[in-house]
DNA sequence: CAAAGAACCTGGCGGC
DNA sequence: TGCCGCCAGGTTCTTT
């Protein structure tokens, strides 16, 4: 599912392609995804600007338009970006919006379960993110002390905290199991009784395992694929997410999976004690 | 306010 | 072979 990493990757892929492109066609096949919006007037009020840059806000993408506004999309859990030199040529099956370029190229969403979402963001929306998306876990406001602040006096499990969008941004089932890994620490226990040392920890193995998914150029275990179709490398090396069973690569002891915050979550009961 | 659970959606899979 | 029910998960909404 794209994460942080898997949408870092899709920015970086674009950022490389759509910077100084006009857009010159629109068209939503799919209501939902711009809901409320009507889907004419959504692709209309595209046409004709040019792209700017692209950003990221945890799992949001930015594409920034000339003029200032943003077209803001989220990829939820099985939405697709897939950049064409030519003619649209995705998979078509699960087309949702196709956007075309005064270069001919075009950039396609595909969404099989339909959850992603598009918005154009007017320039200079005063806090546009209204408190639903917290601090940028890769930024330099993102300390171990920061953390410690987010998680103190909080009860419940430290994984549903983290999968908590408010508090920190672009953490998601994948590596959330992998960073609390990393830092051996159980999935279960309370966020606010952490101790100094584990949060420390916990701090360093978030950025650690956020950056080995982008270097990895994502996880691609479910749909994920890149704006190219190339599918990422992180699922080849995650330690314990989907691991169910196989020896820890730490300790030896099989890998086990219970339900955290109604999500599957793998652990190694041996290096993350309760 | 915090925490937990349901809802949204659809392809894939196990079971019969 | 075919049908049923369940599972996957990011986010929002509802309930406790």
């Amino acid at each position: 599912m794209p994460e942080l990493p898997e949408v870092e990757t899709v920015r970086a892929q674009l950022a490389g392609c759509l910077p100084g492109e006009t857009i010159t066609a629109a068209v939503v096949l799919d209501p939902r995804l711009v809901a409320p919006v009507d889907p004419a007037q959504f692709a209309a009020a595209l046409v004709g600007r040019t792209v700017r840059d692209l950003r990221r806000r945890g799992k949001f993408l930015l594409v920034g338009l000339d003029d200032g506004d943003d077209l803001v999309v989220h990829l939820r859990m099985t939405g697709r970006l897939h950049w064409s030199p030519g003619p649209p040529e995705g998979d078509g099956r699960f087309r949702r919006a196709v956007i075309g370029f005064g270069d001919g190229g075009h950039l396609e969403m595909s969404d099989q379960r339909r959850f992603g979402t598009m918005a154009l963001l007017p320039a200079g929306t005063p806090d546009p993110w209204h408190g639903r998306v917290g601090v940028e876990p890769l930024g330099p406001a993102f300390t171990a002390r920061r953390l410690g602040d987010l998680l103190s006096g909080r009860r419940a499990p430290v994984k549903a905290l983290l999968l908590d969008q408010r508090l920190v941004a672009g953490i998601g089932n994948i590596y959330a199991d992998e960073a609390l890994f990393q830092a051996g620490i159980h999935p279960e226990r309370p966020g606010g009784a952490l101790g100094g040392a584990e949060v420390r920890r916990l701090h360093r193995a978030i950025r650690d395992r956020l950056r080995a998914g982008i270097d990895n150029g994502g996880a691609s275990i479910d749909s994920y694929r890149d704006t190219l179709g190339r599918r990422g490398s992180m699922q080849d090396v995650l330690r314990v997410h989907l691991h169910a069973g196989d020896p820890c690569p730490r300790c030896g002891r099989p890998i086990e999976k219970i339900r955290v915050a109604q999500r599957g979550t793998y652990l190694c009961p041996g290096c993350q004690p309760r």
